[in-house]
DNA sequence: GGCTTGACTACACGATCGTGTAGTAGTTTG
DNA sequence: CAAACTACTACACGATCGTGTAGTCAAGCC
């Protein structure tokens, strides 16, 4: 269950309002004043809790990654990796992973191995599945940024779509979408090993 | 062939220096003053050139949508869409693909046009090439998403990789990846009807 | 010749940024 | 009870932001 505001720690309230609106307006978009207002507090108080606007980024990329971790492994039990993240529409998850992903293209450390521990996960789960790529580290790689990129183009998608993806109907749309790029081969075997060919 | 700089327009050396900047750093990360010195120009000829921030944005965008297009246009003789896109590594149109997609990100018009006239390719070219799936406009819209993905988390793919995929090396690897993503089903046509009516 | 026009620079403006300092209220500790 | 500590606010600082103003300089036109 989700607490209201009022309940959580104003140290919570600013690194949940600095997730929030770091995730929305970018690191830069977002200053100290504008997060202060959004949890309610003081400018000082930000300063006092975080140290500096640096410190504060990586306590939230600590926290988001701890968190993301903590919902994912909450709801694995029909998590088959194969479509859409069932963490980007979870109530919780979703300004987390706006932010992760703001944090990854900034060039944050910690959201990028939140990314490569993706990728392993990934990579575990095509041998368990008995999928065998040619390069199995190329194929994980390229899976995971799949895997993402719906949710980073949400709003280009849902225009696309004419559909709010963000919604449960949108985003069953899309995951069957997903799930159909995935059935459908794009390419034969053969066609691939001729490709293959041509770059050597 | 390149020109080098001091052959551009001062005008179209601000425009350049805008559109690299702010592909890397994003809009709120890049003043006029760092643009106006990458360009090798005063900071008030930004402002007579362009007259704002947002309307030199505005010119950014126009112009690398319009010169993507073009790029695009001459090297469509191989183009067969299921892979990565041979212009996400081109010279001149990787800076304006980075701007594009940062520009996307921050909620710009032209560059979700350019998203959507993307979609719309993709649509045409899956009825030219018999394929027929159940949401074609949705599947439409993922391949458009997939076909970034790689190029927005290059980074993260790089590392994954221990090779940089912004060389012609790493982004054969990757395409080849890629390319059997789209080549190894995942699930059996079977396995998503039963997916489909699970969610009804 | 004078006069306009456009490219360009120098500089100052108010606002906002991250940060620093000082101080208050309430609780804990000895 | 006093001292110490913690959560918190108010306010001022220098820097930097986008923008505004005034002016220089060269080229083109009458």
């Amino acid at each position: 269950m989700e607490r209201p505001a009022d309940d959580l720690t104003a140290r919570a309230r600013i690194r949940d309002a600095a997730i929030r609106l770091f995730g929305e307006r970018g690191i830069e978009g977002a200053s100290i004043r504008d997060i202060a207002a959004e949890a309610g507090v003081s400018s000082g108080l930000v300063r006092h809790h975080f140290g500096s606007k640096e410190s504060l980024r990586e306590a939230c990329d600590r926290y988001a990654k701890e968190r993301m971790l903590q919902i994912g492994a909450e709801l694995t039990q029909d998590h088959d990796l194969t479509g859409l993240d069932p963490l980007a529409l979870h109530p919780v998850a979703f300004p987390l992973q706006l932010y992760i992903v703001r944090s990854m293209m900034d060039g944050s450390e910690t959201a990028t191995a939140l990314f490569l521990e993706g990728v392993d996960a990934v990579e575990e789960w095509t041998t368990s599945y008995g999928i065998n790529p040619k390069d199995r580290r190329g194929y994980a790689a390229a899976l995971a940024a799949i895997k993402l990129s719906v949710f980073v183009f949400r709003d280009q998608v849902s225009k696309a779509l004419g559909e709010d993806i963000t919604t449960l109907a949108g985003y069953n749309r899309i995951g069957q979408a997903l799930m159909e790029v995935f059935t459908i081969p794009l390419l034969t075997q053969e066609q691939l090993d001729n490709m293959r060919k041509q770059e050597k």
